[in-house]
DNA sequence: AAGCGTGTGTGAAATATTTCTCAATATGTA
DNA sequence: TACATATTGAGAAATATTTCACACACGCTT
């Protein structure tokens, strides 16, 4: 069933199957089924069944689905049988980390190229990759028709340059810097920030106090 | 009215709310409103009322918030209104960039301790913390009784030094690990994997083809 | 080829979450 | 003081999301 839209939570769950299929593959697994995906995930069967079931029919009733078969329809929905070009800015520890990190490259991102605003960092080189000039931001984002940025930069500069790569055609941003960006409708933003998942976890630790301990 | 249990959706706005009233007490702001912190955040206001309204009474009708005063509030809440100890599982890049990440210190967490199980590692600093071998995670956690860990390791490691932290006493696990752990009930997990992120956003990306096209 | 165990896909029901509204209250102004 | 404007807190309504439950189908065994 081709559904008017897709609800945004569904589709944010399908790289973790993805995943966790491929984990499957890599071990030799070749068919698995929702209840089994849900154990290794933490979620339930239905769920599974149910968001796939926004994209088409993929398993088979009694045995489930056929591990690889699954990945390239996954692989096909999210666009991802295709690579897909990302430029980093900012080239401090967190820009360094990214930029070398394998596992972009692994599952169907390229980092090929990154900026950063001081002349210290500029032509020094990470991972084979010069370090640019953030001035050469538009232009060359718009000349390789690049549509995905990682911002690794402080907060105070996240909105000032979310706006250039925003000008320069991104259209996805994946932001370390701890701020809200504020962005026009056709670019989409995710952020990551450890310190609200820090926070959060923390709301549950407290002095271990047992929920079911109250009186009445 | 203190509720039986507030959503967890709900407590994970929260420290997104700490993080833009933080910037607006640096820049010298002490009031705002709902509807201002929501615009900043691309949020409802009435979604920011009701969040609060789960845990107390703090705005004054017509005025709004008193930005300092809720910030005291949303740390009791998340109980920020102490410092907490984190380890550090593994020191590569990640591992690394996450040590020397400022953001820690500055919002109620304190790298106390990082572990590689690397003997060409065991023996270095890292942004004045010495890299202690793997092998003394139970021992030395337990010591502290530190209670959050941050993996930074491989995924084949990670289930077995999940494993080894929650025996160690760890209560909350951020991994930056691409792979969805096994814990039990009394330990929370969360995950940060940038390639989830980009594989959402792709999602939407492909070749911008318009969605009210569709024929019929 | 019939029976059994397993597992999908899906409508319906149950929950959860967000948004709508508006009475109540605060501040500023004339 | 009276009035205009702003803004909260919360019940009700609207949406969204998850779970339930089961008909239907597949593969294996006998």
């Amino acid at each position: 069933m081709s559904d008017n839209s897709i609800p945004k939570i569904v589709i944010s769950r399908l790289p973790v199957y993805l995943r966790a299929l491929s984990r499957m593959i890599n071990k030799g697994q070749l068919v698995t089924s929702s209840h089994e995906l849900g154990k290794a995930l933490g979620i339930s069967s239905a769920q599974i069944r149910k968001d796939l079931s926004h994209f088409g029919e993929f398993g088979k009733q009694g045995t489930g689905y056929q591990v690889e078969f699954l990945i390239t329809q996954l692989s096909q929905i999210l666009n991802l049988d295709r690579e897909w070009e990302v430029a980093v800015i900012g080239s401090g520890d967190i820009g360094h980390a990214i930029t070398r990190y394998q596992g972009f490259a692994d599952r169907g991102f390229r980092v090929s190229v990154i900026f950063d605003s001081d002349p210290q960092k500029v032509g020094s080189y990470i991972n084979g990759l010069e370090v640019m000039h953030a001035s050469q931001i538009v232009k060359v984002l718009r000349e390789r028709n690049i549509q995905i940025a990682m911002l690794a930069i402080p907060a105070e500069y996240a909105q000032k340059v979310t706006d250039t790569v925003v000008d320069a055609g991104v259209r996805a941003i994946l932001s370390y810097a701890p701020i809200s960006l504020n962005v026009p409708d056709h670019v989409r933003v995710s952020y990551i920030d450890p310190v609200t998942h820090l926070q959060s976890m923390t709301y549950y630790l407290s002095t271990e106090q047992d929920l079911m301990s109250q009186p009445l």
